[in-house]
DNA sequence: TTGTACGCGTTATCAA
DNA sequence: TTGATAACGCGTACAA
């Protein structure tokens, strides 16, 4: 015999009513106290909320105890394959320790950013996964002054009090300069996005141009935005495969979404990859398939992920404590395709 | 003069005592009734919330007023970009409503599908958006039972009351078939992963089985699971193509993965696109990329996303009617490319 | 082992 | 135009 189930969510009262407990036993036995019910009333309650369909509202649990379960995560570009990625380790991490995410898409506009973070903070999340968009914003400094655990991912901001977890950027580059330079490839067009205010990007470029000299090598660097700007790429590109002297050329991708444009662009002019080189940082699923394969750096997605609920679940438990930020960077893999191979 | 925030986030009854006014007069500010307050208790209370970082707390909001402002969403791979893309539109179709949308994935599982969404449950959302992995649950029942306005994505289930939106996987199914035919192939191989409980997939492959005949096409379909399987991937593709006799033979790939798998396949075995035809539904970023151009059908994930939440917020205001429920498939675009051009 | 009573932060109702 | 007070659903001292 089914109870058709009400309309409305049954509550710990109803339940209690039906199975003829108190309130408090009913809470005992969905809140991991079941040993101290007798097994009998146990099994009264297990019917009654199974019959009505009771779940306990996390709301209210959140708003008594002051535990929301929730950890948020903001996300610079959701539809950006490495996030994605990043973000399944997240999610991953976070459930295995009890924990729901709650995830926000900022498409990389800092507007959102800030109104995003205040969405986050009035559902009390109880920690921050954040991949910035801009400067430090008011709001963002709010939730770190209020002592609400912050790990910023691949991008770092000074004066906030945050821990960061991300790639080795400066190791990043000596890996694929060593692997060009390796390779017989002695000029070099490093192609970016506008690295102002984003870390990561500012650290890659930096080392590109240190590590040139270091090696040897000659070569310069493009930033540009990538949407509306293809003109620009083009000419780039044009520009300096067509320099004087003939000495093996490689461009060097900032990220995927530049590989990707990259990419489209030497088709688009005819150029035979590997005789004209092609790395890119980040690992995607067709690198292996554009003939004779792209040269990549994969990152350590799933560790990166998992490191920063690391972070996280260590802050909530020392809470009070403030231990001074940590920074952990992970190195990326190589995984050498035809693209560098002369 | 900036007061230091205190490390628990401020209440309403602590601005209220800061602003010399009364909890109601605070609620009233921050819940669009500032008309109803004298300029001057504006001012005073919003001096106050301002210094002390005072955000409302939705879990509260959500406990009294049964609104919790929050639309869940179960992915089935929270890494297929088709998800993700879909995804986007709904997050941004929710934002522009003033909804928060709290994601969760599945990774396919059962299992886990049923713990997500009693988890979402639990937060009370007050809809929900499902990307379905298995069959329909006793949680999801329970959920649709409840009244709680439910829209399945891309996959159907009988026997629970829900909106469906989606692909028209006929129309697109036949779309495909038009082309091949028109492009002279005439002999087809269909790749899908197995169609078992998800409606989708079931859909694709009986519409091909029909529409073969209908075109005086020949042809067969493979079901296989894409990890562990290579092999047999190898084989079935091998085998179909060294059938006797020469006419011209396409493959059609019944989503973006079956696309991957069967793209790398066909290059690990040295075959030319186009000589032997290849149509893939749902578009991808590197299908442009892999020569000569991956034929694809991409599918409206915008409206998609859009389209699902529309269907939400429809039953949300009109609760209590409980309209029949509705099912909407749209028409995905013919992106013609070298594949498919012998 | 079980139950009573209070408070978490908010909004709704009613009165001033 | 403002304020006092009672819920909302739950967890938890404390008492039985």
């Amino acid at each position: 015999m089914t109870t058709t189930p009400p309309l409305r969510r049954a509550t710990i009262l109803e339940v209690a009513r039906s199975a003829g407990a108190s309130k408090t036993s009913v809470s005992r036995y969905f809140s991991g106290e079941r040993e101290r019910l007798s097994r009998e009333l146990q099994a009264r309650i297990a019917e009654a909320a199974r019959c009505l369909g009771y779940r306990p509202n996390q709301m209210a649990r959140g708003l008594k105890g002051g535990h929301s379960r929730l950890i948020g995560m903001l996300v610079a570009d959701i539809r950006n394959p490495f996030s994605v990625a990043v973000m399944h380790g997240v999610e991953q991490a976070c459930r295995e320790q009890g924990y729901s995410l709650l995830v926000c898409n900022t498409d990389n506009d800092p507007a959102q950013e800030r109104a995003r973070l205040a969405l986050l903070a009035s559902y009390r999340v109880e920690g921050l996964v954040i991949n910035v968009a801009g400067r430090p914003s008011r709001e963002l400094h709010t939730l770190a002054d209020q002592g609400i655990p912050l790990v910023l991912l691949d991008r770092e901001l000074d004066l906030v009090e945050a821990d960061v977890v991300g790639l080795d950027n400066a190791g990043a580059i000596d890996m694929a300069l060593d692997h060009l330079a390796g390779q017989g490839y002695g000029e070099l067009l490093y192609v970016s996005e506008p690295p102002e205010q984003i870390s990561s990007r500012q650290r890659r470029l930096e080392r590109f141009r240190q590590g040139l000299g270091e090696r040897g090598l000659t070569g310069e660097a493009l930033c540009l935005a990538l949407e509306g700007q293809e003109g620009a790429l083009t000419d780039g590109i044009t520009t300096f495969l067509a320099r004087p002297g003939r000495p093996p050329r490689a461009l060097l991708c900032a990220n995927g979404n530049v590989t990707l444009a990259v990419t489209r662009t030497l088709q688009r002019l005819g150029i035979r990859l590997g005789e004209t080189g092609l790395l890119g940082i980040d690992e995607l699923d067709w690198c292996e398939l554009v003939p004779p394969g792209i040269t990549t750096l994969a990152q350590p997605t799933a560790m990166i992920g998992q490191a920063a609920v690391d972070r996280l679940l260590q802050r909530l438990e020392a809470s009070g404590h403030r231990a001074p930020p940590r920074r952990l960077h992970y190195q990326p893999t190589l995984i050498s395709r035809g693209s560098t191979r002369r």
